[in-house]
DNA sequence: CCCAAGTGAGACAAACTTGTCTCACTTCGT
DNA sequence: ACGAAGTGAGACAAGTTTGTCTCACTTGGG
């Protein structure tokens, strides 16, 4: 037996090995076979399988570890909240680099089929919404902008802070500071 | 023989039924088997692979498609030049109601495999990258910010206009206005 | 009216992916 | 050193997709 407690991963290292070689291979091709995972990860295909025994499974836990991690990395920030604009530079310097994660559920095909996934997927884009109202309030973003556009274009341009750095084409400790100021300079108060 | 000159399209509709379902199907799952791209043009799987010999010709062409399409509506208004900000709006315009294929091309796994397609995707990009230094002469855009992280918010915001109006959350005609207002306002010359 | 070109339906083989299973091997705790 | 648990390699069947081919049909131009 092993010495855990209960129902907890029995060798830490070769889940997380798949769950981190996935995120990457999926997020550039989609469809590409569990043998690819399986060798990105460093594994047999039979160990994936054992992990997961279906594709779909794989799939799934990818998109609740996804979730899961913009939870935790979001969390602290509302945990301490001052004002909208404090709060808006902290999310989105703990987001970007989740930036892939963060996105991979939008390119997963068929994401929407998982009644469970849709459900939590909503949620996040609700949290950001009711944000985006606050920040409405405290007249950080112009209460005449529609908030849908609002939630998607800070949505659209932590994808866009994460492909630039990860294309090396600005350094990583500036994006969240660009991205913020886009942002607020782009969706504020008109003069 | 055919009436017309030479080596055009046989029967007009046919192969545009074709690249335009494919686009559509394609789009929101670029896995789908060939038979659904053949379904949903309303033509026998035959007559899809008479026309595009393999699944790679198929997106192959798709891409071309898309980036002759978007060549197309850029090309006037670059003519029309007069001043940056007139040039960005009406680029907005003629731009986001294409944002599907615009997009198309990102999501298709194993693009850049093809090197034509990565030519002309970078071809395009440079037109982008000229046109927002251009901008940053014009003061329409803040010289101090980076060219690549105005470029990616340009095609960032399309993204997210083409997606917003998509789903039915801002009206078409408000749509290319507030990106425009986002951008201008958002990479504009400190105050 | 006739014929050539294009088409739809479907049979077909080859290739690939999925998911299962077996067996020999390694590893880690006791 | 022993034994249980996990692993890698690979065989395997079932299902799906790809790409080819045939044949009967429609259609439009001369």
């Amino acid at each position: 037996m092993s010495p855990l407690p209960a129902g907890k991963s029995p060798r830490r290292s070769a889940r997380q090995a798949i769950l981190d070689a996935a995120t990457i291979v999926l997020a550039e091709s989609p469809d590409s076979p569990m043998s690819a995972v399986s060798e990105a990860a460093g594994v047999g295909r039979a160990t994936l399988y054992r992990h997961f025994p279906s594709r779909e499974d794989l799939i799934k836990a990818l998109s609740l570890d996804a979730i899961r991690a913009t939870d935790e990395a979001v969390a602290p920030v509302f945990d301490n909240y001052s004002t909208a604009d404090k709060a808006l530079r902290e999310m989105l310097e703990v987001l970007i680099p989740l930036g892939d994660r963060y996105h991979f559920l939008s390119t997963e095909s068929g994401l929407s089929a998982e009644p469970e996934i849709a459900a939590e997927y909503q949620r996040q884009y609700d949290e950001t919404a009711a944000f985006v109202e606050q920040a409405k309030e405290e007249k950080l973003f112009d209460p005449a902008l529609p908030t849908a556009w609002i939630t998607a274009a800070i949505d659209a341009l932590i994808w866009a802070a994460w492909n630039t750095v990860h294309r090396g084409e600005i350094a990583p400790r500036d994006v969240a500071g660009m991205t913020y100021r886009t942002l607020v300079n782009g969706m504020g108060p008109q003069d």
